[in-house]
DNA sequence: GAAGCGTGGAC
DNA sequence: TGTCCAAGCTT
């Protein structure tokens, strides 16, 4: 706790702050760095300055201050979770880990991170950095879930207890500074490649630096190459304006616009393609012109290289909902107004050079 | 318990 | 250029 005091960062969801501050805070934080999440939560928090202004906002202005973020169903769940919170309790968060594990987009980290930061409540907050400090501290190679579980539960009860008998000291005495504690010296001292042993705090307690196991620990699962898709993408022009698609909402860049198109099959041409996906989503005849730009990509599960065309209808046509969830006639500007994939942002931006 | 889900930075 | 992996959650 002395050194978390005398290393802390200051970020900008710490200090003065709140319990929807400090949800918006970990949601965005899931599985993204910090120096990633600064900017984002700044406009965020200009955006959407309480609950309220979440709950009362339309899903498609929360999916654009979440864009090019990744993960996109944090947004939905944000979403639905302020709703909830609005209806179900009057536009303040729940203050216990049970009522908000209920809430969507609130795993056990998530909260446990509010409910012991925000409200001081005893429970564990187990993310990635604390998995890798008390898998290191306390050299355990098996079972590790459970085991951690147990440890971090025991460690944060035990903390709050020792600390609220001994105040005359400065340090911090929540579990909430306890769990970010743990957290802090995780991304700070107990990297995952190069831990800062030397000047880590707990280095005479680390098991795994005892044992020379800190660069083994925490063990690995053996992960798989990830395929690799061709992939086209129609940008289809008409009197100025271009037919932008919005994905359906479950699944994968769930919500997001783009410019329509999908996975090249064996045998089959890029323009091929191009023309079997127009035809299945938006049931559209087009004709493929000259490409635009190739794009390459990896995603969690997957890599492509997207591939843009100009295309054009070969008569007037209604675009149908066949398997998207909307779409749109928009011109280059009205497309700051949309929230759309890195992918198809760089496509946007290829458009503007030709402009 | 495993799979699906984005993106960018570090190395 | 490739790989790892980050304040995880849902199904």
């Amino acid at each position: 706790m002395t050194w978390y005091q005398q290393n802390r960062r200051d970020l900008p969801w710490r200090g003065e702050s709140s319990p929807y501050r400090v949800w918006v805070s970990e949601v965005l934080l899931q599985q993204t760095q910090v120096a990633t999440v600064v900017p984002y939560y700044q406009r965020f928090m200009e955006r959407f300055p309480t609950v309220a202004d979440v709950s009362a906002a339309p899903l498609a202005d929360v999916l654009k201050m979440w864009e090019g973020l990744g993960y996109y169903a944090r947004a939905r769940y944000l979403h639905q979770a302020a709703m909830e919170i609005v209806t179900q309790y009057g536009g303040q968060l729940p203050n216990t880990y049970a009522e908000l594990r209920r809430l969507p987009g609130f795993g056990e980290y998530t909260a446990g991170a509010v409910a012991s930061i925000a409200f001081g409540e005893a429970v564990a907050a187990i993310d990635g950095n604390v998995k890798r400090v008390l898998s290191r501290l306390f050299a355990i190679q098996t079972s590790v879930t459970r085991q951690l579980k147990q440890i971090a539960r025991e460690l944060v009860e035990q903390a709050s207890c020792l600390l609220s008998l001994d105040r005359q000291d400065a340090c911090p005495t929540s579990p909430g500074d306890w769990n970010q504690a743990l957290i802090e010296l995780g991304a700070l001292v107990c990297l995952p490649k190069t831990p800062r042993c030397a000047t880590c705090p707990l280095n005479e307690l680390c098991q795994a630096h005892q044992q020379g196991l800190e660069h083994v620990l925490p063990l690995k699962p053996v992960k798989k190459k990830l395929p690799h898709y061709d992939v086209s993408a129609a940008v289809i022009c008409q009197a100025g304006q271009y037919l932008i698609a919005q994905r359906p909402l479950k699944g994968m860049l769930g919500g997001l616009w783009e410019f329509p198109g999908g996975k090249q099959e064996s045998g089959e041409t890029l323009s091929e393609c191009l023309q079997r996906e127009i035809r299945e989503e938006l049931g559209l005849t087009i004709e493929v012109e000259q490409p635009i730009i190739s794009i390459k990509h990896s995603y969690t599960h997957f890599k492509i290289t997207l591939h843009a065309f100009y295309c054009h209808l070969t008569e007037p046509q209604t675009p149908q909902t066949l398997q998207v969830a909307d779409w749109q006639w928009v011109t280059l500007a009205d497309m700051a107004n949309f929230a759309f994939p890195r992918t198809d942002l760089k496509i946007i931006a290829a458009l503007q050079q030709r402009d």
